[in-house]
DNA sequence: TAGATTGTTAATCGATTAACAATC
DNA sequence: TAGATTGTTAATCGATTAACAATC
């Protein structure tokens, strides 16, 4: 039961919840955290202690209920709480932000949609009325707004955060190709990292001998 | 000149290139290691290591030309060359990535977009036109196509890899919520996973004295 | 009980940070 | 030359892995 969970561990969680939700669904019962590690491509010790931090999910000579742990794991990322979110960016990717599965599954209700084109506002995406970013504040504090996701030119990320955070919001997911900092939970996603970082290994990965994939 | 670059210093690599890209439009001639650890938030002795795994960019009691480091860690990039890309699955996410700026600039050439479902085939997006994954492996063969994007759902996504792979793609960019494995570079972007992070953070960091932001 | 596997402490490994000689 | 700052070696720190006693 450590007190201090480090970034690495946080990191590893989500990937934990969806093998053992594969698991769940594939109707295993139980685990072991050497099956799961050889499953994973992780090492068993690290496993126990990735899972130690939170607290003794297994039991000692039988292993963890897959169940049961993935209860855990799903209560310890919050997945079970709602969360109303509002959308800033109505273009390519807030559009498709605005349709993703991924939100609703996971408690993150979308309420409300923002972005400055005049041709946007008042149409409806995704079943939700696009409105303009100075109503934002007032709907953040009326709609009890918890995460606010950018997904709007990266000039203006910055001081959508700020809005956002001066509003009230408790969370921010960034998909501007810029570093949005914040005193509450910032996400940054940077998918042109990503693609930088694939740019990468396209160029230098060929020298090795199967780099199979990485994380 | 360091032979192994980790993991870590290539995940950074992207920041240095957003960070320096920005300097650079500012008018900025030179800067030193230290009040680029001071911008970026991180060590000054870790920066000069970083840099100094792909050789010396800098000038001693002078500091490092931005331009010329700039232009440095684009070709350590390999942003400076050109990749032919299809992607493939044209829902949401899949027409956002058609239509993301982000791959031409940097060298990412869009020539192909393939689904299955027939409502949308022969359908233009982004000024494509959308095929059947069964003319896939042609495809890619005749345009030289090195980057495969993958914004199919998560139960085709491996097969689809694997046929990537088959037919001569060097990288793939996936965006299905599983870790596909392949003998060439993968980045899996896992949206969801980012979103269970943020989830998890909101949750817990609460607790904690003004958590910022990470990374 | 004997076997298996956890929870947890100890050892190892790698990455980050500090220190400093080299040199512009 | 003196001052500044790199490149690089050494020290520290944290995360991963191994080991093993506890116990189901």
């Amino acid at each position: 039961m450590n007190r201090k969970v480090s970034e690495a561990v946080i990191r590893r969680l989500p990937r934990y919840f969806r093998h053992l939700s594969m698991l769940n669904n594939a109707g295993v019962k139980k685990i072991s955290s050497r099956r799961l590690a050889e499953q994973m491509g992780l090492n068993a010790s690290q496993i126990r202690q990735d899972f130690n931090c939170f607290g003794g999910f297994g039991q000692q000579g039988y292993g963890y209920r897959v169940e049961t742990l993935l209860g855990n794991i799903k209560a310890i990322l919050g997945i079970d709480e709602t969360h109303n979110t509002v959308i800033v960016g109505v273009g390519n990717i807030g559009r498709a932000l605005a349709n993703f599965e991924g939100f609703a599954a996971n408690g993150f209700v979308i309420c409300g949609l923002f972005d400055t084109a005049t041709e946007l506002i008042g149409r409806e995406v995704a079943g939700l009325t696009v409105r303009h970013p100075s109503e934002m504040k007032e709907f953040i504090v009326e709609n009890r707004v918890s995460v606010g996701v950018i997904s709007a030119r990266r000039t203006y990320a910055q001081s959508i955060a700020d809005e956002m955070v001066a509003a009230g919001v408790k969370g921010i997911w960034n998909f501007a190709p810029i570093d949005v900092t914040a005193p509450v939970p910032v996400e940054n996603v940077h998918m042109n990292d990503s693609l930088y970082v694939l740019s990468y290994k396209l160029t230098h990965d060929a020298d090795d001998t199967a780099p199979d994939n990485e994380e």
